[in-house]
DNA sequence: ACCTGAACACCGTTCAAGT
DNA sequence: ACCTGAACACCGTTCAAGT
């Protein structure tokens, strides 16, 4: 009788974390519906109770992710001061994640964009919202473009540098270095000096 | 009698090129073997003479990307000795291509990156390289290392500000604005002097 | 509210057969 | 050498039915 003994209503985040194994390891064309059934022993009819379709997991995932890089961000803020080292323990805390789940990025910034969800669009907002906290000035009278860009720039950065790495371009090591030498060169920069303290 | 006028060994490049049309519009996930067999009028077996399987026409696909993006950097650089300009106008040339054509881009820097079969190696090198000519010293005696540095930061920085714009957070003018700041900012620092003439 | 299981259309892949 | 068409296993999606 304890035939199905799990998913008494956990099964929508068994099937999110197993997904998040499988897209690690197969990407996002590995992830079917069908299996993540199959691996959570429910029949294939199952997932539609709690995702309408496929890319309704897709979008579940990229949530998911946009808050567990989210977290990763705050943690490397934790008790750091010093704007040099909070800018490097970011930008790793950052690559570090593109580069461990390359797929889920994929997923969370894709290359066609389809019409976002709300809720994925929600957990967007505060991974790029605790960035900003992350980077911005603590001085009101900053000029605020300047700083933008330089939000811009290093975000795009760090995000090319993890696509080098993911894409095997180059190796993790080489990688790391780039973040701390890219840090040094924006941190150096005339931009810098008028955007952040 | 002509029921099927076209393909009298035309039918790979026909493939390919109905290809890169459905990449644009309806990403990885819209390409399908059997729907480019039906575009093509040929039974959903005949690609199999040109492409051992979905990977294979990929692969074509990544290397077809490689060469027209190589073609497009050579162009932006005919004529122009300025390094300033010369920078700018391989910049745009890079991110333009990357934004019109993010899916393709997606095809040519995997996030799961598979064993690169060795002709999409070889179109990658010759992007590489011709890149390498576009940024590199005509100085002999410059530092090497940190040209190769500059070299990285640049395109990564670059792939940076596509993705941003491919995934619709900024939109494309702020994109191409994004690429002068990067290219003046990054020009202007100290690894620059040493990097490049 | 959540899950089952049959049904349908679509896909990649294989392969014998045609020209 | 290139293409056809049947076959097989897999998938997403829909839906009536169960609990």
């Amino acid at each position: 009788m304890t035939e199905r003994p799990f998913h008494h209503g956990s099964l929508r985040t068994a099937l999110l974390d197993e997904a998040v194994l499988v897209l690690r390891e197969s990407g996002v064309h590995g992830l079917s519906l069908r299996d993540l059934a199959r691996r959570a022993g429910v029949s294939h009819g199952a997932p539609r109770s709690h995702f309408v379709d496929r890319q309704a997991l897709l979008d579940a995932l990229a949530e998911t992710g946009f808050r567990r890089l989210t977290s990763r961000v705050e943690l490397a803020l934790a008790g750091q001061d010093d704007v040099r080292h909070r800018f490097l323990r970011v930008a790793h805390a950052y690559v570090d994640f593109a580069i461990d789940d390359a797929a889920l990025m994929d997923l969370m910034f894709p290359a066609s964009p389809s019409p976002r969800s709300s809720t994925v669009a929600a957990a967007a907002r505060d991974l790029f919202a605790t960035l900003d906290g992350a980077m911005g000035s603590r001085r009101a009278d900053t000029d605020e473009v300047a700083r933008e860009t330089f939000e811009m720039l290093f975000a795009a950065t760090m995000q090319g540098i993890a696509t080098l790495v993911a894409s095997n371009r180059i190796d993790r090591a080489r990688g790391d270095r780039l973040v701390d030498e890219a840090t040094e060169m924006m941190l150096g920069s005339t931009l810098a000096t008028t955007a952040v303290t």
